[in-house]
RNA sequence: GGCGAGGUAGCUCAGCUGGUUAGAGCGUCGGAUUCAUAACCCGGAGGCCGAGGGUUCAAGUCCCUCUCUCGCUACCA
């Protein structure tokens, strides 16, 4: 039931949609958009049919907070980010057919529709649970729009499912004095039904589809992850929240709730095709119901469990539609050692690096694709951004283009000669160019675009090596007839180039073509193949790519360099990114109410020394402390073992706050509290005194 | 704690179903060259393939244990 579609009819290629609640960053780029459209526009230079596929997906709760937080309707929000998104991807030469957006009226009705047959069928359960609601607001209550104490840590500021200050999980029912967000008022409980899609039937039909039938053809991180999933136990999930933001659940008892965001989200793609068919005249059902149809989905590995799990069990549930061939989702890119980060702004937005790098989307595309994180996690940086450019793009491709142009255009005015006898050597290479088609083929097909990146790479050494042979400066003085093949030859290799070159550096393509004066490739331009235009197996099969006579372009450089200047400025600015950060963090907690001197003088806070600490079993945070407080030595449990190992932090001084409640944790009862605050990095730092002679026990006060 | 992925030259990575002296690019050192954006081209050095056991005639490659990184998940609250 797995096998590969042999020769595919059509292809259909989705791209995560992007979230529109920020721009689009680099990992974005590097871990789907940019392979994802390698992979388009080489199919389409080899004359497949394509529908590549994409669109913004603009519901779910992080956006009406967002919306919420900053005033605005969530409406606002989608639109902004969206016209930037969009904008971003036509800047970096992203080729989508059709980018769409989840808010549109034919995904509204695709995604309700989906739900109904679903419904109808009987693919989901029912449940009715107790949730917070909001009797001001009139609501329920996502998690993330609860507020209070958390109760693990005291942090007052924790929201409903996670406390930002200790990082556990939480659930919003756990909340010590919860608080809505949205009107301030203390919620309740109530009951409220949703519709749930009971992943566990479909464990027998996913273990044969997946661990199964594509144990050797997906990745080992994406088959992994589906392992680990299915292996788990797969229970239901909901598909339906309690929401005013999204698509209205289209049956009966729907009222006031909205169809999960990653139930509607997947279902995008469906609707985006349908928007471009209806737009250029097609039929969109065989690209989605065709068995013929080979379909991808190019992800980032946050979304391996829904584009392998739940969309192909919703896909499945309805019945008519094809499954993905294959989901090669890429693991994450880091930005200089830390993690891409849109709320902490820790990222390389593309609308700013096209401001600061004009014109250089090629160099940008090219770094992360020779450095994408395709078999695990990967750093970006400043440095690699530069060597990269000025040691491959610059000194390798760009300079073997410049020589080739520059050489052609001072003994032959331009005009590419006739060869006459070729050479061992000359035949060889020019068998070389010929292999190229199929090495890249080989790699791109097998989604290894990295390789695939340096293959390209590896031609431009070709052309180099052959002139450094070849030596044209100097036979030119005493056999001009052989220089005339020296040059076709070298000739046919930068046209290879221009060809070949085009998935993955789209705009050096297009403007190598106009210095050779050919027509751009069929997947440039949506009106297919053009009159005269090289596409790619041609570099194979065609005796001459550039023909004798055929008048050439002046030279013009490919790529400049980038000097350590500029990097330094980039590094300069995340520098100072950082250092905002830090301040903000600092900004964050708001003074909190007053309280009298009888209030704090409640607490007993002492001076005591950690004498021993062992990490408890079985958890990943909490140490047991033995702590020396001068009344007594007593047992701390704390949550701080991600932090410290337990053998470095004996002997240290610590502020203890003794009479808090004893509290079991894990068994163990902890008897008072350790204070702490963290740096910048998150890390925890004991508030203690900074001066030796401070006796164990002393109040603090 | 469970599960998954990864740990191979200074850096970024290849090494398929186990088989001769472990590869590539960058960096580094040396040479050659000048058409070219001081670029290209040639060559050298550099690896107890995370650690330890085991299977085998033979292990980076298979099995077990441990360890570090990342992710998911659980527990704790």
């Amino acid at each position: 039931m797995a096998e590969e579609v042999k020769s595919p009819a059509r292809y259909t290629i989705t791209a995560a949609l992007p979230y529109t609640n920020g721009p689009i960053h680099i990992g974005h780029l590097a871990g789907v958009y940019v392979p994802a459209d390698i992979y388009s526009r080489y199919l389409r230079l080899i004359g497949k049919d394509v529908a590549f596929i994409c669109g913004s997906d603009e519901h779910g709760v992080a956006i009406s907070m967002k919306a919420k937080k900053e005033g605005v309707t969530p409406k606002d929000v989608i639109d902004k980010y969206h016209a930037i998104i969009k904008k971003s991807f036509v800047d970096f030469g992203i080729t989508f057919d059709n980018y769409s957006r989840t808010s549109a009226e034919v995904h509204h009705k695709t995604a309700s529709e989906f739900f109904v047959k679903l419904y109808e069928q009987g693919d989901f359960i029912e449940e009715t649970t107790a949730q917070l609601y909001d009797e001001e607001a009139q609501q329920f209550l996502a998690d993330r729009f609860v507020v209070g104490t958390c109760p693990r840590c005291g942090h007052e500021e924790a929201y409903g499912d996670q406390c930002e200050n200790c990082g556990s999980t939480l659930n919003a029912t756990d909340l010590i004095n919860p608080k809505s967000t949205i009107s301030g008022a203390v919620p309740s409980l109530k009951e409220t039904k949703h519709w749930f899609l009971p992943l566990d039937k479909y464990e027998g039909f996913l273990k044969k589809w997946i661990l199964e039938g594509h144990k050797k053809d997906w990745k080992p991180n994406v088959y992994g992850q589906c392992k680990s999933w299915i292996d788990d136990g797969l229970k239901p999930r909901a598909v339906t929240r309690d929401l005013d933001w999204g698509i209205p659940v289209p049956v009966k008892g729907g009222e006031g709730k909205v169809l999960y965001v990653w139930f509607d989200a997947p279902i995008g793609y469906i609707s985006s095709t349908k928007e471009w068919a209806e737009r250029e005249g097609k039929d969109w059902e065989p690209y989605w119901k065709d068995k013929d149809t080979k379909l991808l989905h190019f992800i980032g590995k946050d979304n391996i469990v829904f584009h392998c799990i739940i969309f192909p069990s919703i896909l499945k549930a309805h019945g008519n539609y094809i499954l993905p061939e294959n989901v090669p989702a890429n693991e994450f890119l880091n930005l200089e050692g830390n993690k891409l980060s849109t709320s902490k702004n820790w990222a390389v937005w593309l609308h700013e690096y096209l401001e600061e790098f004009p014109n250089m989307q090629d160099v940008l595309r090219y770094t992360l694709t020779a450095n994408a994180p395709e078999t695990k996690d990967n750093d970006f940086t400043w440095k690699d951004f530069q060597a990269r450019n000025n040691n491959e793009l610059v000194a390798i491709f760009g300079n073997f283009i410049n020589r080739v142009v520059v050489l052609t255009n001072k003994y032959f005015n331009g005009v590419v000669p006739n060869p006459s006898n070729f050479s061992k050597v000359d035949k060889e290479t020019l068998a070389e160019l010929k292999k190229y088609p199929e090495i890249i083929s080989s790699s791109i097909e097998r989604y290894r675009f990295r390789e695939a990146s340096q293959e390209l790479m590896n031609l431009a050494r070709l052309g180099n090596k052959y002139l450094a042979d070849e030596e044209p400066w100097k036979v030119i003085k005493e056999d001009a007839e052989r220089v005339q093949t020296i040059m076709f030859v070298a000739l046919q290799i930068a046209t290879g180039l221009a060809v070949l070159s085009e998935p993955f550096l789209p705009f050096t393509s297009k403007k190598l073509k106009r210095i050779l004066n050919v027509s751009p490739s069929a997947s440039c331009l949506p009106a297919g193949r053009v009159e005269g235009s090289i596409e790619w197996n041609d570099v194979s099969n065609k005796e001459t790519l550039l023909p004798a006579n055929h008048l050439i372009g002046k030279a013009e450089l490919l790529y400049r360099k980038i000097e350590d200047k500029e990097i330094q400025a980039q590094l300069d600015k995340l520098e100072a990114t950082k250092k905002a950060n830090e301040k903000e963090n600092k900004a964050l907690m708001p003074q909190k109410d007053t309280i009298t001197f009888d209030d704090f003088s409640k607490l007993d806070m002492r001076v005591g020394t950690i004498v021993a600490a062992e990490k408890m079993a079985k958890t990943k945070k909490l140490l047991v402390l033995k702590v020396d407080t001068g009344l007594d030595t007593r047992t701390i449990v704390s949550g701080i073992a991600e932090s410290f190992a337990p053998e470095e932090i004996v002997g240290k001084r610590v502020t203890v706050l003794v009479n808090l409640a004893p509290r079991a944790l894990r068994g163990v009862d902890s008897e008072g509290m350790i204070l702490l605050t963290e740096n910048s990095d998150g890390k925890l730092v004991f508030v203690n005194p900074d001066e030796d002679g401070v006796g164990n026990g002393l109040t603090i006060n």
